[in-house]
DNA sequence: AAAAAAAAAGGGGTTTTTCCTGTTTTTTTA
DNA sequence: TAAAAAAACAGGAAAAACCCCTTTTTTTTT
């Protein structure tokens, strides 16, 4: 355990603007907080843990280049357990908040929090070990009271012509069209529609086309 | 004309994090530079902009609630023709580049440059009027060769009403609870539908809410 | 203030989507 | 191999989306 008095702490986000902004509030508001070290993304991270002194606390984004925050945190479960990870990130999607906790991050913070919300999550993670906020309660309690959490259980893994047919259902095609392009009555093409939208909780082509985006299934 | 030697600025920007460390990375690395304000977002600039001292460069976000970049900068043409604008956002999609170019924004930084940068691009907005990079000339060219530029033959602005329009185009709603929440008749809905599918060249309602996505309107 | 343009609304129609309740065929599983 | 499950297919019908063309109202321009 260290002291309460030095937090050591490390910033993992690709904006340069942004982190090195980070780096001047935090030095500027508070004196016992030291800056470990900077990285781009997951793997420049990976490097500098090699090379610098371990960190108490990560603060981590969600989105970056080459390797992401959630595959970020995985990595350092598995080989440095004992650094708490804060994520600070843009994302305030439920599944995201609700993949990270899953992980054990120990705070999430949005990009939009005053700099006093930092220094006080920074603080707590150092001397209780987290820092959750009504943010994340919130997101619990919505994800509970929905009970869905697709995040993991369900397992929604669309087979080869459910992908086919939903970015076949990107497009301006009918589902008649459809139907033709995939060899397959459009009764058929009816049925996959109707299963999809049970599956992934959605009610109209619209919200089949938003998911593939969402998923990865189509690229803008 | 301000002499060279004080620049004043302003930033606007929703993320108080990102915000507030700019302002102690800009506090820290130069001392020519005074911030006359900060803003949330347009509609606080606005506010602002009457009760503070005009700033000399205004350091704008795209993506912001209430009011967005692209509205901000044009207010700012008409009411404020001296104020000149730098663009810090993380979006580096062509089509947002090329749109603020065209509104006559000074320079394009995105977030992920050096805060030596952000002082250069200051320093030469202010001096010679504007900071142009290679990233900014990259997307012109690539923009002339690939002759397009559906940014401006179209004008692909859309107004208040048809941004909320694209919006809910992207929910579960019809088109008939779309017009009672915007307290219009369902045929003017239709109009607005036809008017997009014609000013966005797609061909369905599917379409419509992959452009919004592909341009931020909504958020994944 | 008149003319032009844009926004809002309407009438009436076709096509597509969506949603039922089934049957038949193929594949999996016990 | 018989039973169960999943995939493919169907008829029918209501709802929604889409389209064309016209009229009224509001805003902008001249």
């Amino acid at each position: 355990m260290n002291n309460q008095l030095q937090i050591s702490i490390a910033l993992v986000d690709d904006h340069t603007l942004f982190r090195k902004g980070l780096v001047s509030l935090i030095e500027m508001i508070s004196g016992n907080i030291n800056i470990v070290f900077e990285a781009d993304d997951g793997l420049d991270m990976q490097l500098k843990l090699e090379t610098c002194k371990q960190p108490d606390i990560i603060l981590m984004d969600i989105n970056m280049p080459r390797m992401d925050g959630f595959t970020a945190v995985k990595w350092l479960n598995k080989n440095y357990p004992g650094i708490k990870v804060l994520v600070v990130s843009m994302v305030e999607q439920e599944e995201s908040v609700i993949k990270m906790l899953k992980l054990g991050v120990k705070g999430y913070l949005s990009k939009d929090v005053e700099p006093d919300e930092l220094n006080s999550a920074l603080v707590a993670i150092n001397s209780r070990g987290f820092y959750y906020t009504d943010f994340i309660t919130g997101k619990l309690v919505h994800t509970l009271r929905n009970g869905s959490d697709r995040s993991s259980s369900s397992s929604v893994y669309l087979n080869e012509k459910e992908t086919r047919f939903i970015k076949l259902a990107c497009s301006d095609l009918t589902y008649q069209q459809i139907a033709t392009e995939m060899f397959l009555s459009p009764k058929t093409i009816d049925g996959y529609r109707n299963h999809l939208f049970e599956k992934l909780e959605v009610k109209s082509r619209v919200g089949l086309a938003l998911y593939a985006v969402k998923h990865g299934f189509i690229k803008l």
